[in-house]
DNA sequence: ATGAAAGCGCTAACAT
DNA sequence: ATGTTAGCGCTTTCAT
């Protein structure tokens, strides 16, 4: 069944193709008359204009690129949501990529993202996530960035003086921690997140601070870097729980790896929060769905993506664009942080 | 910066620019020297074909169209990840469309994807899990389906007759209730789902059909539809346990339904699985992070995905295709369940 | 093996 | 207000 085009429309309404795409664009005065009668037609015929063509003459497709390492991820479709919420509004349509945390493939998405000729690409996780990014690497994503308005969230890449938006891990793990201090805590370990990533190392560097800030000693062979999941919260948990001195709370480097940390806790008997508090980070939908409920730092996923997608706009539009745009992170109370136990009540 | 076309490329190479398209292609011999030239020039150049402009002439665009209800449900990003994978082999790319539960979004998308030209569309959730669809939506489906190749996924339209990919529901219910009659349970509800829904009545059904085949007697006022979240499975426990007469075990429409029904249970001072058996359905991530892990039934939400993308490619390829490709979905037996405590045990 | 030229379906000057 | 026409960047006959 062939496709229905501009020719068709116009032999059958008598005018010329160009008026055709004046009343599909309103991009010049048609007489009422005819615009009616076109758009009958239209109608009629079932007329859907062909959107490449459209875009191939306009040199715009509507369509924002989006790159990120893992939709079975949580908190990623909590971002893409937001990315959704705010371009549906005027008319973008999305392109996803997933990654799978492989940098050949971020490679080869960019590559065919210029190649549909997207108007726009959001960068979330993977490379833009180390703390030593290969400059090969880097350079590939500045070439794009010099063609295709680009913008990096939740990561930076190094000297690349790319535009960002980010929330402000720094700020939220001082919240997580102040909270644990507040409660009376002086014992306070760090488990999870892998060394390389930057991530790790300014949420530990934030939770230093913190522990300075209130006089408080940072017990170094409490702090466990390693991964992000949830075995891996169990894994480090089981590492703190065989030890001699144990601290009275945890601070997690996401809420993966705080679940993980609360099943071997309670799997050893241990009560949460009563006997250990435990706090996560990023507020993913599982965090108020565990046993206990999770208290966390909330990264806002969504506004992070609806803002990204904003500042895109902007550099689209070639406005004056802020190079960092960030999002203040919020702490979420919830059930698995308390006062520490009185030293008489600790188990054994 | 201008983009670099096939002219471009051809005036350097000093050849015509069907010699540059047939090196892009491989469509037909080009002699080795110029080949290599055309490449060099290409790469030196860093020449992007337009995918626009190439999809436009060979009228195929490599894009899949996916139409779901919510990217934020855990489900459906597993499913997606199985389409990914599947199709990313053979080069095919994804236009995700998040409905958010909407059917004027269902049909709006369905018209989007129809400009842009999509190679095939896979649907899935919304309009076809109702257990009557407004014959009109059936209708339009059914046309974009006589133009576009179009598969339904885990749901169906009412004579509609188009192709199907489906977990087999109803003996997926089978295989959760013959567990819990097999661990010894006789008193056994059946909580959530909406019931205008397909899922909710196929999945009664068989919980019917399984018990009356074990000669056991379906308790009615345990019999509580209602929804498909936590907080619906915290509302339907919290009346289970008012009834003077609870069972002791309880079916649950879906993980979520489960997951609440635990806490409020937990909640309630009993101890699942001892006082109270529970088992979900669909095997979502959160089912075995949640404490206790959930007993569920997996849809092997990749796997559909996966097989939803190779019954369209044979749809697009014309090939003779089954009307319905059912998976079998299988037990996961984990922590919620297990025997009934014997009468003397049961708590007040 | 290579080139010339006609489309693909639409938009955007430029005319009238 | 409407029509004519030249692209947009590529592929694909049809020649040679």
């Amino acid at each position: 069944m062939k496709q229905v085009t501009v020719y068709d429309i116009a032999e059958e309404a008598q005018v010329s193709v160009a008026t055709v795409s004046r009343v599909l664009n309103g991009s010049a005065p048609v007489s009422a008359a005819t615009r009616e009668k076109i758009e009958a037609i239209m109608r009629k015929r079932q007329f859907q204009p062909n959107a490449l063509a459209r875009s191939l003459t306009k040199k715009e497709t509507g369509i924002i690129g989006v790159i990120l390492p893992d939709i079975t991820n949580p908190f990623f479709p909590e971002v893409f949501s937001g990315i959704e919420l705010e371009g549906q509004e005027e008319g973008y349509t999305f392109f996803l990529c997933n990654t799978k945390g492989s940098y050949e493939k971020e490679s080869e998405f960019l590559n065919i993202m210029r190649e549909k000729r997207v108007d726009g690409i959001l960068f979330i996780g993977g490379r833009i996530n180390l703390k030593r990014c290969d400059p090969a690497m880097v350079r590939e994503v500045v070439e794009h960035a010099e063609r295709i308005p680009l913008v990096l969230v939740n990561g930076d890449l190094k000297d690349a003086g790319l535009t960002r938006v980010a929330t402000d891990e720094y700020a939220g793990t001082i919240l997580a921690v102040s909270h644990l201090i507040e409660q009376g805590h002086t014992r306070i370990g760090f488990i999870g997140g892998e060394s390389h990533m930057s991530t790790t190392s300014v949420k530990l560097r934030a939770f230093r601070s913190a522990m300075k800030r209130a006089d408080l000693p940072v017990t170094e062979k409490w702090v466990l870097p390693g991964s992000f999941s949830v075995d891996a919260g169990r894994e480090h948990m089981k590492r703190l729980l065989e030890m001699p001195e144990r601290p009275t709370a945890v601070c997690c480097i996401n809420d993966f790896t705080a679940i993980g940390a609360i099943k071997t806790a309670v799997e050893q008997g241990l009560r949460v929060p009563d006997d250990l508090s435990i706090v996560g980070f990023d507020d993913i939908l599982l965090a108020h769905h565990v046993i206990p409920e999770l208290t966390t730092v909330s990264q806002q996923a969504g506004e992070l993506g609806r803002t990204a997608v904003r500042v895109l706009r902007q550099l689209m539009n070639k406005d004056k664009v802020k190079k960092l745009t960030s999002l203040e992170p919020r702490l979420i109370v919830r059930q698995s942080t308390s006062p520490p136990p009185r030293q008489g009540d600790r188990r054994p």
